[in-house]
RNA sequence: GGACGUAUAGCUCAGUUGGUUAGAGUACAUCGUUGACAUCGAUGGGGUCACUGGUUCGAAUCCAGUUACGUCCACCA
């Protein structure tokens, strides 16, 4: 090693434990800790991280959105603002609740065996443990998050603020509790709200069934895929304007089996196309028929248990289970002769999200936040102020006729887990029970609500606390405000709300991007976020969506294990173009790799051992002691020279413009092409000869001072994408002690003066000279390491000037012994091969035995090329309607590239001529 | 039933407001151990831009339609 004072680094890069020493040492010395009254005119960036669930570990669309995330904080932290990046865990209510449950089933046990208080202490306990798990992982993928403000939904300063906005709603009256239609779980026996349904189309069966008229005189038939509910008909429905059927409105027909009188109802809801044009209703157990039983004031009658076995109600059946049920109701409905039909049907059956069951639509008593006010205020920030801002732009309109078309928010929950609500129930007025009627108050505390019942019943009043918790996304929802101090006004929502993006897939705008937006809007009057950057998922290897149900999930952990977080992260980002697509990650099942991973681990290693050349010619100077004294006009550039800062100028302000309009691919995509393309391979391999002595001293300053300053610069940019090796390797090169970060430097200064593009076109020719002669090279046979005579022959008085100005670079990339420069190709001997760039010609004379037919067929082949760009742009440049119509511009580029390649063919062919 | 997305090299994807010779990475082939790197270098082969029609001097790009895959929303018994 030329350098003594560079550490002796090995040629390969090895993530481990550099990854390991710098997130111990970012998080000891509280690197990312925030501080609100610092830097008082700096505007803040803030970035509160979407909480994970703690149901168990994170996956791989974790790890991108975390990738994004933390690229997005370290840019900007770089780029000088006052940064926040705030981490935190989710209860998840119903999903850790249906964990606990399945474990206590194999242990045969069941919650109600434990309590509720000790069912609560082995949530707890699951929460420490997958919390823990997950704020781990957070860590291995180097999020450079705050960790002194790590939050939990239900820690307490959160619950303080569900407490909040729970009364101050309810003191609103926009929190109501009442008998509505919901959503019912049997499997885990609470209500669900209507996004916690999907719809699975099954194969199932429509049975057609006849309901005899009251009077004798016939019968109306009706259809349904759900027999057992005609226990709960209350009705038989047509359309008033149906004449098969008007004249029956105002009968009544009689319900087999349980013989009840029911009337023929006119609905306009009904569907005279559609089966028979008549329909059962049962307004307890079908969204439709609940409006229709509103809207004709029929009885609910509620056939079912919560346990989803049939109830009194039900008759003959009752105590059933509600499948069993429908073939027992099926079976009498044959024997008593009203069953006309059995069909096959393909249909869509609600399933409940978390218990895999079909939910059943049952009459029970919920809290409900009322919907239309706070979507009206969120419309008007999206519709007046534009806020917030999604990206990308077309997401905006899902997320708009969302809003536009709510239905009250069904919150509570049977469950157990969760934020318990604040209502206490004066049961002493309902004989001691919480029935539906039973009055109540609510507080933020045992005490207040004791305070307030006694005032309402008496000293002797007994309260007992509404067993039910709230839905997890209504502590979601204040989530971006509550964890940084809500309801109290701190210096942290002070300086960092509203946060400026939040990065989020598209899965969950309904359930929580529009529900923060809800609550925002109500309780901070403004919108929670600046933009909503929405990202897509992350696929499999066979393009099909990663789910726990389909197991083709792939651990970030096994990758990470193996090339390392940088290359994970550069890999998730450099694969999202634009915004919003879904990523396909390459995967090999078998071998747990990953040939995009492997390329990006690669690229690391590659910036490694480019890193570690430059560093041991710098002669044990950093790039603060080398100085960077060079202005655009200084003399002794050279022409590589400028064209490095040049494109190292342009990649800057490329790299800061695309990360600012959400294009971080094209970032990362954009520096791996600056760095292994230009940096590395042209620049480092010019240096060297300039760094081995072979010039004068001056030039060996000039380029050492130019690769330490771009080197650095070049960490400095991709920092935010590749944090650990940056940090790693910048330590080395600035000679930094363990205090001081790469992370909080600053991002490199855009100078448009060093951006000169006719000088990059020059030196494109000089590449283009270098390649034409590498590849004669290698059609001619010419082993690598042999040092060839060539000639570049050129009869324009400018490319002669960059040709001289080049050929010391030509003879040392190209391997070319001896290089002469010629106006006209007559001096060059006969047997030559011969290509052109641009109206340069290369020629490599070749003596000995050649091969004359593959000369000869070479240039064949090029010429082919050229003659026929020629004969298209000659049949343009014929068109009277482009040259007519086409701008200037466009047709004297066509000009002009017809004039090379005339010039090119000219060549080719006075070359095949002398052969 | 609505709405949206995607279709370009074997694979993963770029391709800006239409401008003619469609690019990367990877895989493949050939050559290579000169003093950063074989996790590397050089060179090369490989595409009727899903299909059909239209607009235009000119279409991967704009328009209409078709097909395939994917996603979201929706109360049809």
């Amino acid at each position: 090693m030329t350098n003594p004072a560079a550490p002796a680094l090995p040629s390969q890069y090895e993530p481990k434990a550099a990854e390991a020493r710098w997130q111990t040492l970012w998080e000891q010395n509280q690197v990312f800790r925030a501080n609100p009254d610092l830097n008082p005119d700096a505007p803040s960036y803030c970035i509160v991280i979407p909480p994970p669930n703690v149901t168990g570990s994170l996956h791989m669309g974790h790890a991108f959105n975390s990738a994004l995330i933390d690229t997005l904080v370290r840019y900007h932290r770089m780029q000088g603002k006052n940064t926040l990046c705030l981490p935190g865990t989710d209860h998840a209510s119903i999903a850790v609740q249906t964990i606990l449950d399945r474990q206590l089933r194999e242990e045969g046990k069941t919650k109600d065996d434990l309590g509720r208080e000790a069912f609560l202490e082995r949530a707890w306990q699951w929460k420490e443990q997958s919390g823990g798990t997950i704020v781990n992982q957070l860590r291995r993928l180097g999020m450079s998050v705050d960790w002194t403000r790590e939050r939990f939904t239900m820690d307490e300063g959160l619950s303080q603020a569900v407490l909040e906005a729970f009364v101050q709603l309810y003191d609103q009256g926009l929190i109501y509790r009442g008998q509505y239609l919901v959503n019912w779980c049997p499997a885990s026996q609470s209500a669900v709200s209507d996004l916690e349904v999907e719809p699975k189309e099954v194969d199932g069966h429509l049975w057609h069934f006849r309901y005899p008229l009251s009077d004798g005189s016939g019968s109306v038939e009706v259809a349904t895929t759900r027999p057992e509910t005609m226990l709960g008909d209350t009705a038989v429905a047509v359309n008033p304007a149906d004449d098969r059927y008007r004249h029956l409105i105002g009968k009544t027909l009689t319900l087999p089996i349980l013989g009840r009188e029911i009337p023929v109802i006119g609905d306009e809801f009904v569907d005279m196309a559609f089966g028979t044009g008549c329909v059962k209703v049962t307004p307890a157990h079908d969204p439709n028929d609940f409006e229709m039983g509103n809207r004709h004031g029929l009885p609910f009658i509620n056939i079912l248990h919560k346990d989803g076995t049939l109830n009194e109600n039900g008759g003959e059946f009752a105590g059933l289970d509600r499948f069993v049920a429908r073939k027992a109701v099926i079976e009498r409905l044959q024997a008593d002769g009203v069953l006309i039909k059995t069909e096959d049907y393909r249909h869509t059956v609600p399933y409940s999200d978390r218990g895999k069951v079909p939910v059943e639509p049952l009459i029970s008593t919920q809290w409900f936040v009322k919907i239309d006010p706070l979507a009206e205020k969120a419309l008007k920030f999206l519709d007046e102020q534009n806020s917030p801002r999604v990206v990308p732009d077309r997401w905006r309109k899902v997320y708009r006729d969302w809003l536009a078309n709510l239905r009250d928010w069904c919150i509570s929950r049977q469950l157990w887990w969760g934020h318990q609500i604040p209502a206490w129930y004066a049961v002493s007025e309902t004989g001691g029970e919480i029935l539906d009627h039973t009055p109540f108050v609510v507080a933020r505390t045992e005490a207040e609500a004791w305070e307030q019942a006694k005032a309402k019943y008496g000293d002797t009043v007994q309260l007992e606390r509404d067993p039910d918790v709230l839905d997890t996304w209504f502590s979601s929802g204040l989530w971006p405000f509550s964890t940084l101090g809500w309801p109290q006004s701190t210096a942290d929502l002070d300086r960092y709300y509203p946060s400026s993006t939040l990065v989020t897939g598209f899965d969950i705008i309904f359930f929580w991007v529009a529900r923060m937006t809800l609550m925002a809007g109500h309780f901070t009057d403004r919108m929670p976020f600046q933009d909503v950057y929405i990202h897509g998922l992350v696929r499999d290897e066979n393009n099909k969506k990663m789910s726990k149900s389909a197991n083709n999930g792939i651990n970030p952990l096994l990758l990470i294990e193996k090339y390392g977080t940088d290359a994970l992260r550069y890999t998730l980002i450099r694969e999202v173009a634009g915004a919003g697509q879904d990523i396909r990650l390459e995967y090999d099942r078998k071998t747990d790799e990953s040939g995009s991973v492997e390329a990006s681990r690669n690229f690391a290693n590659k910036l490694w051992n480019a890193s570690r050349f430059v560093m041991m010619n710098l002669e044990g100077k950093t790039p603060a002691q080398l100085g960077f004294d060079l202005t655009p006009d200084s003399p002794n550039l050279e022409l590589c020279d400028r064209w490095i800062l040049s494109r190292y100028h342009q990649v800057i302000t490329q790299t800061s413009d695309h990360i600012e309009a959400y294009g971080l691919g094209e970032a990362a995509k954009g520096l791996y092409e600056f760095i292994w393309g230009d940096f590395c391979d042209w620049y480092i391999e010019l240096a060297k000869s300039r760094l081995y002595g072979e010039g004068d001293a001056g030039s060996k300053t000039t380029v050492q001072q130019i690769l330490a300053h771009i080197l650095e610069g070049i960490h400095k940019l991709l920092h935010p994408f590749m944090p650990h090796i940056t940090e790693e390797v910048w330590h080395s090169l600035t000679q930094s002690d363990e205090q001081t970060y790469l992370a909080l430097q600053s991002y490199p200064d855009r100078h448009d003066a060093w951006i000169n593009p006719e000088l990059e076109q020059d030196f494109e020719l000089v590449i283009g000279v270098i390649r034409v002669l590498r590849n004669l090279r290698a059609e001619a046979g010419v082993k690598p390491g042999v040092k060839v005579t060539a000639l570049v022959q050129s009869g324009n008085d400018r490319e002669q000037q960059i040709l001289t100005t080049g050929m010391p670079y030509i003879q040392a990339l190209a391997k070319a012994g001896t290089l002469t420069l010629v106006q006209s190709a007559d001096e060059a001997p006969r047997k030559s091969l011969a290509g052109v760039v641009g109206t340069v010609q290369v020629l490599l004379p070749l003596e000995g035995v050649v091969d004359l037919e593959a000369l000869v067929k070479k240039l064949e082949k090029d010429l082919g090329k050229v003659e026929k760009d020629l004969k298209s742009l000659q049949g343009r440049l014929k068109n009277p309607g482009f040259v007519n119509k086409a701008p200037q511009e466009v047709i004297d580029g066509a000009k002009a590239a017809l004039s090379e390649a005339e010039t090119q063919a000219q060549i080719l062919r006075d070359r095949l001529a002398i052969l």
